[in-house]
DNA sequence: GAGCAATTGTTATATTGTATCATTTCTATC
DNA sequence: GATAGAAATGATACAATATAACAATTGCTC
């Protein structure tokens, strides 16, 4: 996702980018091993339909309704620990909740931006902080398995909406 | 911090580590408004004495036989406040945790690196990917408030034991 | 359809973090 | 020193996030 489109209007057609990420996961279940339940599939999908990160208990609250009786937490939990282990999701850090990846299939480190106005997360690529990254840890001698980076501030839509 | 000098050996003098840093804090102390109170001088001595992040209750712990009845936890999250806010320790988001700032008194937004072997935390500085991080933000519009960069890996001294 | 692995259900509980209002302590000023 | 306002702390309750443990079900393979 380019940096000019990472945070779209706020009204935009969503429905579009939803669409995207599930034809590229169902492109991953044809292709291989993907378990894709109807529970996976609804958190997926609820994460997916937010362009705010959603915490484990907003999603539950949302899926209540569901087929029949509500879910446990630890049921929303499972799933997303699948959808993370299967680069679905990331995880961020700094707020405890879920965005959808929005490079699904091409496993990958996020780089995230949040915006603390309108709460959007938005994705980031960015080869120079990862190389700036992989040369300070291989100074230090320091193995890096995980890098995490949450960039807190104000995107462009709400920067040009205070004016 | 240099990168060499950012996972010291485990069993180096540790308490020259908590020396610095308040000696550090005593400086800023005199030269101003720095309402250093015995409960916020305990968590904060209680945080530099770890090379591990701490978590709120953990150090609520440690606390407990201080003076009287134990601490509660709103107390030590509002001393982790004012410590926070004075720059002299930081949060780990990805651990919900608290370690120290190794530069008390210049703020500044923390790069970390956290070993998940030895579960040390160590402060890292890099001009680069600030810079990094800045051009992506500028590129994208994006005011950036608050860069959160935790690089989890495995240290150079656990990496060394493991051979 | 029998056996095994993966998934989900159920219940309970652990961990992390805040809201609210009362009380105490500190500081500045008279 | 008395005193009033601000800052800090105490006390109680509760909200929000996450996991443990074990049972039941589903799906896959033979």
């Amino acid at each position: 996702m380019s940096a000019e489109s990472a945070f779209p209007p706020i009204d935009h057609d969503h429905g579009r980018c939803v669409d995207l990420l599930m034809s590229a996961v169902e492109r991953l279940r044809a292709e291989q091993t993907l378990r894709l339940t109807p529970q996976r599939r609804r958190v997926l999908e609820m994460v997916a339909a937010s362009h705010v990160a959603l915490g484990a208990y907003d999603i539950l609250a949302r899926l209540g309704g569901g087929n029949g009786r509500p879910m446990a937490p630890i049921s929303v939990y499972r799933a997303l620990d699948f959808l993370l282990q299967h680069g679905l999701v990331h995880r961020v850090e700094s707020l405890n909740a879920f965005i959808a990846c929005t490079r699904p299939g091409a496993r990958h480190d996020a780089l995230l931006m949040i915006c603390s106005v309108c709460r959007r997360v938005a994705e980031l690529q960015s080869p120079a902080i990862e190389a700036a990254i992989a040369a300070s840890a291989a100074a230090g001698h320091f193995l890096v398995t995980h890098p995490v980076v949450e960039i807190a501030g104000i995107c462009r839509v709400c920067r040009a909406a205070d004016r």
